[in-house]
DNA sequence: AATGAATGAGTATTCATTCAT
DNA sequence: TATGAATGAATACTCATTCAT
């Protein structure tokens, strides 16, 4: 007898949508009440899960958080050299970058501050820091181009991106807590302060 | 049995010293583990205090958290107008505001993370977040007489309060985590970045 | 999205054989963590299987504890009398009887360490337990044939047979933590010393 | 100013008496329910503690069962040689120690059920178990006195050991369990089969 | 005031069981 | 039948707060 046949198996697979779907239950919650003030089983809750779901998909609260921290910081850093033309004279590239920096962290408000009250949370190991900082390699790249072309400052390069994301970061967080939306003309405003503190 | 005993202790009476070690010890854990990680009974334990001890100094935890918010608060807003000459040119008061603020933050980094963490954090209330805006009114002040003088950007003044602070903050955080002390050359790099960026 | 697919496996009727992957599968992990570490799904995957297929099998734990438990009771009461010659002189029987006993015990230990872990265990009912003592009436023949003929001490029968099964069972498990396989010397010992005990 | 003085100071110690209770009433669910059955929020109602109050005196479950597991030991090695005569002859003082055992387990029965169900467990660590071993070092002496003198059987003295509490072991649960209790008759009939097995 | 044990509601995590595929 | 993801009730453990001393 034949022991083997052709039968149909079902293909569980699991659903990468539920990984969405928490990562932007937590960062909701993160913008409401804070890393303090968010449990496991709320989290499931405004993601439409069962608790004990949340456990399929992460081991615990520490790596859910995690990563949605790497996910964010990916999707951080994949946004920054949209459009970005290599060949362009350098303002108009640094401008491309800037923009699109600022306008990420307009747009993704949540998970800017998610990842703000990360730092010295319990939650985030060193591993996960430590992965963070090469992510912004291709930055250093662009000042360093504009150092050598002459357009920006001969300050280290760290400095200059440090003041640069300083700017950005401080000035959407105000924006949004002030319930002003940046217009056109607050980011130019913006861009020219901080244009005219780096350049040369 | 007798359950009391003779001890030779030390007289204490309802200090302001405990309030002071406690904000200390909340500080410390702050820094090191985030708001999200800090007990009660650690923060008293760190302060030398029974948990107990801790209530007769604050009712709860949520009040402990804002009453420390609120001295930082303030603490950081006591300093920015040391030796602050209004009779002497305006770049240089403003040079010596700017200085107060990041060597405050220098100095008092716990307390900066401390405050950082509080945003979003479900223990400080609406009522102390409007007070520390209350707080920054001298600073309006002075960007103002800038303005007026020509020396800065007719740009609204709040945005110019903004990419100040974001400067001093994202460049004093960096330092920190990088384990590089801000050195003169630094300082003075940044102040220039500043200047240049909000100047007309 | 098609989520189903075809797979060439292996067809598989309900069969016994997973019920005994199963149990081999259970009394593995007893013996390892104790009836209280043991999980469902730990079973399932020792056996090969998903959890899902367990409950085809069992309608839940208990059940699948307490057949388990039946079963191991008939696999060690059918041994005993293997080889057993009535017509022999009683001693010869007797000494043919304990040694399946003890030999089902160290080569089954698995079993026996279940075994003792069910009593007390929330998990085997009363009917379980009814049944299992019906299981040593031939037993009870056998010490009262060894009673009537003079061989054994005029003492209560279930005496004799508690005496009987303490000193192998105890044997048995020291044996086997102390690593100590038992030895043909060591069985001897054992058995005359269980026989000078019992006989008149 | 003398900033030290006398003061009452509230001597509070951790209650040995709640760590007896909670003994107690650990001892009383496993016997009922097993070792698989029991939650901590029932010991601690059973012992009449609030849950939290039994992490007080216990780091986790797994530490409160191997505690009470060293508790049971001690108290179970602690009764063996009560009255022993060490000048008296051989048998008389191997009577005292077995009777000592025996009884010990009759009234403590719920220990003993406890300390069977915790071998295989997953709470009860190598070190734990260890120890145990060391507790009967004393029952190891004696043993050789007897056999030294010539009144036991020339058989390795671990297994002269076993094969007593075999005896005594079974004896004792079987009669608990068929709710029979041991008659004075019954211990001279055991202990009778007992000294028979193991003398000369 | 000070202490720290005690409390119990709340939180993270597990696991028997179900169910869609 | 077989699968394993999904469920949610149950369980281990924590922690803000109280209270007897």
């Amino acid at each position: 007898m034949n022991i083997y046949s052709f039968k149909f198996v079902p293909l569980k697979l699991r659903d990468d949508k539920k990984i969405q779907q928490v990562f932007e239950a937590a960062l909701t919650l993160v913008k409401q009440k804070g890393l303090a003030g968010i449990t496991m089983s709320e989290i499931a809750k405004e993601a439409g899960l069962a608790t004990g779901t949340l456990y399929i998909y992460f081991d615990n609260k520490e790596k859910l958080i995690n990563q949605l921290f790497a996910a964010c910081r990916e999707a951080s850093a994949q946004c920054y050299f949209k459009n970005y033309d290599a060949a362009a004279p350098f303002k108009q590239g640094f401008r491309t970058v800037w923009m699109n920096i600022l306008r990420f962290r307009v747009k993704n408000f949540e998970e800017v501050v998610f990842m703000d009250q990360c730092y010295h949370s319990p939650f985030i190991n060193d591993c996960t820091m430590k992965l963070t900082k090469q992510m912004i390699q291709p930055l250093f790249k662009l000042i360093e181009r504009g150092k050598e072309e002459g357009a920006l400052k001969e300050i280290e390069t760290f400095s200059l991106l440090t003041f640069m994301f300083g700017c950005i970061h401080e000035a959407v967080k105000n924006a949004h807590y002030s319930r002003k939306n940046l217009k056109e003309k607050d980011v130019e405003s913006l861009f020219a302060m901080c244009w005219d503190g780096m350049k040369r």
